[in-house]
DNA sequence: GTATTTTTGCAACACTGTTGCAGATTTAGT
DNA sequence: ACTAAATCTGCAACAGTGTTGCAAAAATAC
């Protein structure tokens, strides 16, 4: 664990630094997909109460460390936000996800943009949520 | 309750017309937006069992009558599909959605056309998922 | 009208996510 | 380093969503 790193980060965010947080943070920073609570559980290897984690989860999503990824499995999943768009302060999430139907990850795409539609009358969007559907990387290559 | 257009719908369907059937489809055709079990439940006139609204619902969707909604939510809504995209055989249900902000109902556009963006190498899509996030035409003009 | 198939309600269960509270840990002040 | 204040953790308990098994009821087929 590289644990210096991952001290400044939860200081940068003002997060206390506890064994819990940063052992969950070490399992964002080796695993490049959202994640949901139990799937965090089983990749930490001490026990941890269930509550505890999903409290750790909040803190960090309200502190903009990391943000929610909804997905159609009616489970919360959670990814490491961009240090370029999220602080304490501001939380920009409206990034396109992307969802493997082989693996099932969803993984962060931070970089592609997608223009906003015209939409029927009455309607006025300023913020599309998308997710792309597909095959990723590690996938296309294995198969 | 329009009695002949429903039944007539749940046949062409292959789905038996029953009371909660009819009920459940009539909720469906007096409103616009994705609803949930509970929401249909509170629509509903009479009480009927929990599990068997949720029979209702998956059967509906099986037989492409109705599809699933994601939202950050957690709970699955249910919407009704465009006769024009679904049946029994097929289901395409890859329209937008719609989400206000205001009264917090989502609503399904069929007719928005939103083009595939370009990925990441490595990731290839050809189904996005996307939902716009606004204000929708009831709010807008109330406001 | 009867037999077969399907549907319904009930009980029970698994799972996600939250809250209250007491004890433990972390941080700040001296 | 020691104490006080603030915060965090684990436990118990709870509310809600969604599923399954089973027996009784209803719908369809003959």
């Amino acid at each position: 664990m590289d644990t210096s790193n991952i001290d400044s980060s939860l200081k940068a965010h003002g997060i206390r630094s506890t064994q819990i947080r940063r052992s969950v943070l070490d399992v964002f920073y080796r695993r490049s997909f959202a994640l949901s609570q139990a799937e965090i559980a089983m990749e930490l290897t001490e026990a941890f109460d269930r509550v505890t984690i999903y409290r750790t989860l909040n803190k960090f999503v309200k502190r903009g460390l990391i943000h929610k990824v909804v997905d159609e499995s009616n489970i919360t999943k959670y990814a490491l936000c961009d240090d370029n768009h999220c602080d304490i302060e501001i939380h920009r999430d409206d990034h396109v996800h992307f969802k493997c139907r082989i693996c099932g990850h969803t993984f962060c795409l931070n970089s592609v943009e997608v223009s906003l539609p015209s939409l029927p009358p009455g309607y006025q969007t300023n913020l599309l949520m998308i997710t792309a559907k597909g095959i990723c990387k590690d996938c296309a290559t294995t198969e």
